[in-house]
DNA sequence: TCTGAAAGGGTTGATGG
DNA sequence: CCATCAACCCTTTCAGA
């Protein structure tokens, strides 16, 4: 799995990565339409692209507000030793949190920065009570997100 | 469009939720297997799904390290002066920014989150040069993403 | 709301340009 | 690497329960 063939992506390819990525659940008839190839090839490129590793998944997006995950903040987190038994033992135990949706490792000022989604401030009350007890926490700050001006925008494959 | 029957979701949509976000690929017939129903009303409950607005759209997941876009950092964006003008053209223009996958503004120290995505630290200093010049930005400090420890978790519909 | 059946259309692989 | 074609499977709709 994940071949490389990688630098042989050529306008078909990155128009079908492009149409998928915006409507996942296309057929391939139509899909082969908007790239002008017949059915057959058009299967075989998206087939490659999944096995070569372009095409990761494919997934539905849901509403968060009408599933009670209307609401959420950005965390930033860190941890009171910099030893790779804190790092690893906070790592483990913070992917198992269904409320934190992301989890990014980063360089410039604190550890961690964590997305949180719920679905109103109590439940964050609560979710922060768990994190502040993670393994090594030392410090967090919390940025409560007010707007979503800009989201799960893709690649941009085509320029 | 976007109905209310908001309150009528009962177990099997639930699971259909949760199936098509791991898998917005998955035929009905198959999906209609894993939620013990024949392919006809497991058919009619994907459409009300979609039609009443917890399904907001398909797509597919792409290797970005594979695109060209394997590096990311979050940006911390201060406006000069927070009046409704500045903060409606610093809007408008950030999401025209093919680099910023997410723009979110927040409560708690700064005014605007920014998701970015590139490919290497040179794309960064040139795409840094663009979101200083924004109208209305006065400060901004960069966190790069060493490692992604958690990534699109999608939202917990099952418990 | 579900099941089941039936028509239409999509998927997929073999074949040949 | 492409189009065509044929067999098969899936999708979708419509009775009937």
């Amino acid at each position: 799995m994940t071949n490389d063939k990688t630098k042989n992506l050529d306008r078909i390819d990155l128009t079908i990565l492009d149409v998928l990525q915006k409507d996942g659940r296309i057929s391939n008839s139509e899909l082969s339409k908007r790239v002008n190839l017949s059915a057959s090839p058009c299967l075989e490129r998206v087939r490659r692209l999944e096995q070569c590793g372009y095409i990761e998944r494919y997934g539905a997006f849901l509403n968060a507000s009408k599933l009670k995950y209307g609401m959420s903040a950005f965390i930033q987190v860190t941890l009171d030793r910099t030893t790779a038994d804190v790092f690893n033992e906070f790592r483990k135990q913070v992917i198992t949190i269904k409320e934190v949706s992301e989890c990014h490792m980063v360089a410039g000022g604190f550890d961690y920065l964590l997305k949180l989604r719920f679905e109103n401030m109590e439940a964050y009350r609560v979710l922060l009570g768990v994190i502040v007890e993670l393994p090594g926490v030392s410090q967090t700050h919390t940025y409560v997100v007010i707007d979503h001006v800009k989201r799960h925008s893709g690649i941009p494959v085509l320029e």
